[in-house]
DNA sequence: ATCGCTCTCTACCATATGGTAGAAAGAGAC
DNA sequence: GTCTCTTTCTACCATATGGTAGAGAGCGAT
């Protein structure tokens, strides 16, 4: 066959991501990626040689996509905490609700092996440790809520993923996905964590 | 064989919860609950027909158990919004700190297929009416933040079961399951929500 | 005793799944 | 042309899984 290189490789990882953060692990074959890619899925196989190691690469990717999204929203927004959390939040929005399996993935980890889980937590820390520093500087000079800077943290991860990978407490309240429903689910969304996070 | 009428049933389903919701439905086989119950596989499928139907009951069941917790909380609680909060987060933060799974198998939920996510939805909403109806009155009346009231509870939600459900989320900022940072943690969730709320 | 009912088990089966072995097919180097 | 390298495929395999069929064990009623 001939394709450019690579090519078939970033399919596999595109549909990999969909399927595992939508269905989770357990549940997608590795027929039914290499179904959605048209492929064989032996071809699956020669470029990931398990499904294990498919994942790793599947997880390193997003993490990637992720921090690079939010490390740019944090380099453009001015340098004011409330600011910058609108701006993560924004960042974050759009391909969150474009790509629901994306958060979905992140979320699944909590699912898998303590490997995998140990790998991704040892990948992220960095970046927790600076939005957690920064927000502990920020608390100190009374432009945010006075609390423990990493419980926010996750609190404020927690609240962004959760809204954004349950359609089901959505539907639940009669949510609609409009465009203008949209517009009014991320605002919503704003208010909460800037009400959750002001002094 | 010599049981009570039922502890096997019941057997069956408590280890269910707990596999279902802490591994994810697909990724647990039968044999993995009779093995934790003790009894042949078999026996799993003499009480529920099939892995669909005890699926199905294992939902129903948490979600009354959920229901009646929460239930209690709001009835026991004073008639003012900000201490019904408080009162159903505590209500609901034990048993999920000590059964993780319960509150992992409502996040399962979106991961299931479209007929068990509508079900539960149809069982749950009236619960949730309640509550989006009580929110808007509070914040016509001043003592909430004004907001969507059903994306309000929503984000709620989002932001309880996230933190519950997500070690991982916790593990990156290092916090410490012992006794001293589950108060913590339950201090924490409480003031976010508190502030996501108030006024 | 034995019939009937409830409950659990052993024995199987069809299918799906992750993975192995190796063939074919294209394309560039010589 | 042919050799070699890369990429994809067909053919299989061992195992795990959800589910069926039916036997056996305990126990109350007659």
């Amino acid at each position: 066959m001939v394709t450019r290189k690579g090519t078939t490789r970033a399919s596999i990882l595109e549909a990999s991501v969909d399927l595992f953060g939508g269905r989770g692990f357990a549940a997608v074959s590795l027929d039914d990626i290499a179904g959605v890619v048209g492929v064989a899925k032996q071809t699956v196989l020669y470029w990931f040689p398990s499904k294990d190691e498919l994942l790793d690469a599947v997880l390193e990717q997003t993490a990637s996509e992720l921090a690079a999204v939010i490390e740019a929203a944090v380099r453009a927004a001015p340098d004011e905490p409330l600011a910058r959390v609108e701006a993560v939040v924004n960042a974050v929005f759009r391909p969150a609700v474009r790509r629901p399996a994306l958060l979905g993935l992140v979320r699944e980890v909590s699912r898998l092996s303590p490997e995998h889980a140990e790998r991704l937590t040892m990948r992220v820390r960095p970046f927790v440790r600076r939005a957690t520093d920064y927000l502990e500087q920020e608390m100190a000079a009374g432009r945010l809520r006075q609390a423990d800077p990493g419980l926010v943290v996750s609190l404020a991860y927690a609240t962004v993923t959760g809204i954004a990978t349950e359609p089901t407490a959505l539907a639940a309240v009669e949510w609609q996905g409009t465009t203008a429903g949209l517009r009014r689910l991320r605002r919503e969304l704003t208010e909460f964590l800037l009400a959750a996070l002001r002094p």
